[in-house]
DNA sequence: TATTGGATCGCC
DNA sequence: GCGATCCAATAG
């Protein structure tokens, strides 16, 4: 139980293998003498104004521009009216590029993502990125939050993860040639496919 | 100022 | 398979 926490220089890493090395770590926040954490086990990565599917895609405007920004810190956003995702700003200031984290599987706190999500169902906790974020109880006020502080981080509990799979993005129309999502092949929390 | 479409989810 | 629901980005 005992992690080492990810530093920036983690952060600062290509964004395909942040990704990768992602899968097996574990988010932790601790708010209000809480402690949630879960294993992520689905990543997907944004690199570059030139990846059409990013929100970095094309110009700076207000809301990508802490994708611009120094590595470590949170990107969340607000989608379809409902649902906030959240995503790790990557590389080094000046390149736009972000870590979507799209599924974990839940281990502290479990009782209170039940609150929080209003569902008995354990595999249907944190199975998706609007899932995991209501989970946790993430939203627009966690935008731009530093990782390397002690509320909202990553940590390594020494867990090796050697079955990867990879597959194209989901819920994209542009971009879906370049095969960057991420996940722990047979892992019953991993998001479901789209049909 | 108006319009449009989206890195989703849950229910039909 | 489709609607809910609202914000951000464009166009005018």
């Amino acid at each position: 139980m005992k992690g080492k926490k990810l530093n920036r220089d983690f952060f600062a890493q290509p964004t395909l293998q942040v990704a990768r090395k992602l899968l097996g770590k574990y988010l932790v926040l601790k708010q209000n003498g809480i402690k949630l954490s879960g294993k992520i086990v689905e990543t997907e990565a944004y690199v570059g104004k030139e990846d059409p599917a990013s929100h970095a895609f094309g110009k700076v405007t207000p809301r990508n521009q802490i994708m611009y920004g120094p590595p470590g810190y949170t990107y969340i956003y607000f989608i379809y009216g409902n649902y906030y995702c959240l995503n790790f700003v990557t590389e080094k200031a000046g390149f736009p590029a972000a870590v979507l984290i799209r599924a974990l599987e839940p281990r502290e706190g479990i009782k209170t993502m039940h609150k929080n999500r209003d569902s008995l169902d354990l595999k249907n906790l944190t199975n998706g990125p609007g899932k995991l974020c209501q989970a946790f109880g993430i939203d627009r006020s966690f935008n731009t939050c530093d990782l390397t502080a002690n509320f909202l981080f990553v940590e390594d509990r020494g867990e090796k993860v050697d079955n990867i799979g990879n597959s194209e993005r989901i819920g994209i129309y542009r971009g879906i040639d370049r095969k960057w999502r991420f996940f722990i092949l047979n892992n019953n929390f991993v998001s479901k496919i789209r049909s």
